[in-house]
DNA sequence: CTGTTAGCGCGTTCAC
DNA sequence: GTGAACGCGCTAACAG
């Protein structure tokens, strides 16, 4: 593998020099720089990186740690930052934290603190790490945080509006004349299942529907449960005519169940989703669902990110807008799993 | 951030002892070892990857390129590399290729030849690239294919047998009763769609059953493309009672479209996918599948990999087996969407 | 068992 | 416009 100094052998010229052309720094005679490239080209030269790094305290790559790299509800807030991590020449390394605070720890010592990235994008609403984010905010390192918010003046925050997203799911049922509607709820562990949870539950009381309590089970994001929850409630005596699922996962899940019971959707009882997962529109019938600015997310959290690393603080939290998060809105998406508005 | 430096300061020692007990490596006096495990606590260091990295020529990390890290196709097979990732300390950084040669050439320079990484896993069957992997591998750079063949003796590969697996596929179809059956296949300028679609032709000619080309609809491993397939096949004035789809993504459309037409599955037409991807039992009917064994086929190519970084040829290909290539079998997963065997 | 000395490959002052 | 010299943080001989 050639190094630098190869290269500026090569080309007769000191490593200074290679290094200026490389980099575009200060001015180089045409000539020179010309004969440098062709020493390159010539050797195949390519920059290491680890000196590189070392040199420039600085990696060029942003780490995202998350709880399940290959979950399919990842994949478009993925695309998103790594849309943005290519537009500032940003590498991308993933972790997968698995809801451990034990991963937690290990992934923020042997990335942040051994330096092999410049910044880390933290994702998810699970409350039970809290303290390790604090304990990351206090540090000082670059972070940004996605489904997940601090007060922290330097850290930025995108959220999905998850109380005002639900509300607007079980509204979407409640005008199609449902008043018995059942909710299988996300982990009440996650942020973001206890906000879905709430907005189901306010929309209500606003529509002045009693509630019935029967009808709310807990879930844990995953399709079996959804599946199970959606079996207790078709074998109730008087079952739901409408059925929120706190992701889509579950309400897919659901939709089994129903499938599999011969109960007709939407036609029987209507199945609402929540996220938009690639999957959501593939099936049968295709879901009805929230729609979570996922790529937005990703895409806008990356820039946040990058931007603090850059200029050491948030471009949204200014004085003028201290403590405050970027809090984006999910879109109903209207499909055919429950019925279209008449 | 704390250095070696530091620590050797605090600990009243230089900073070869206190890297030596960093990596244990020769004996150090146990009293002085508690001294310096002490000041790293104290200090709360951790040791700089980069300078690491320069100063070992080694990086612990490996590289994974394939076509879209998103795609649910991979979940289990990074879920295999990573494990044994993990078990052997290395770290893996993912890129994706997006099947464009331009991005692929980009990765492996800024990746390999910018030392990012030790070795490099390409994934997919993709058989446009051949020349850049051929030359991937006379740089004599540490690589390990999956879903790709070469005869290069220093590189592990692991495929599926997918003639086989497609062979059984239609022969469990052409058991049941089947004969008049649709295919849709795979991308053609992959070996694995190609490969598939041998299956299905091979198994139909030594049972004896004439194929009807009309039924063979060239696909795209899309879920839409699927969809669409099933709709000309089942518009047909005859059409097949089973179809087998090159991969599970076009079944689910495929299943979509039949139930849409109020078609039933399994009752008036079988369809079968082909992968068992993590939602082919989620969805309503159940899919039958071929199982590819992908996450073995990650963590064997991954142990491959890192044998073959840390000891220069891999462990399969020694004077006895050269050339050979490791071939796993896909396995049959019946479940609900083809009926059952009576 | 431990400290000293040399790099690993590159960026970045400084002089010239 | 260009080169020499130093340092980034760490590992690896080599002495002692």
């Amino acid at each position: 593998m050639a190094t630098i100094m190869d290269v500026a052998r090569e080309a007769g010229v000191s490593r200074s020099t290679v290094s200026r052309v490389l980099n575009n720094r200060g001015e180089v005679d045409a000539e020179t720089s010309q004969r440098v490239r062709a020493a390159i080209a010539k050797l195949d030269y390519f920059p290491n990186a680890s000196a590189r790094a070392l040199a420039k305290q600085k990696t060029d790559t942003i780490g995202v740690m998350l709880a399940d790299l290959s979950d399919p509800f990842y994949e478009r807030m993925i695309k998103g930052i790594q849309q943005v991590a290519d537009q500032h020449h940003y590498s991308v390394a993933f972790y997968n934290s698995r809801d451990d605070l034990t991963d937690h720890r290990n992934i923020v010592s042997s990335a942040l603190r051994g330096n092999r990235v410049d910044g880390l994008l933290i994702v998810g609403s699970y409350i039970g790490d809290s303290d390790t984010v604090l304990h990351l905010i206090s540090s000082g390192l670059p972070i940004a945080l996605i489904e997940r918010y601090t007060d922290h003046p330097s850290v930025p925050c995108v959220v999905c509006d998850n109380v005002g997203a639900a509300k607007i799911a079980t509204k979407h049922l409640l005008n199609m004349g449902h008043t018995r509607i059942g909710c299988i709820t996300g982990r009440l562990d996650f942020q973001s299942g206890i906000d879905r949870l709430m907005g189901f539950r306010e929309a209500l009381a606003e529509h002045s529907v009693s509630i019935d309590e029967e009808l709310i089970i807990q879930g844990n994001f995953q399709n079996n449960c959804g599946y199970r929850a959606m079996l207790r409630l078709m074998e109730m005596s008087n079952p739901p005519t409408a059925v929120l699922a706190s992701n889509d996962m579950m309400a897919i899940g659901a939709i089994r169940a129903a499938s599999e019971l011969g109960i007709g959707i939407p036609e029987d009882v209507a199945i609402m989703g929540f996220d938009d997962i690639t999957f959501a529109a593939m099936i049968h019938p295709q879901l009805t669902t929230m729609r979570q600015p996922l790529f937005k997310m990703g895409s806008f959290a990356a820039e946040q990110l990058i931007h603090v690393i850059n200029h050491g603080h948030s471009t949204t939290r200014n004085e003028a807008t201290i403590g405050a998060k970027e809090v984006l809105q999910a879109e109903l998406v209207v499909r055919k799993s429950c019925g279209s508005v008449t």
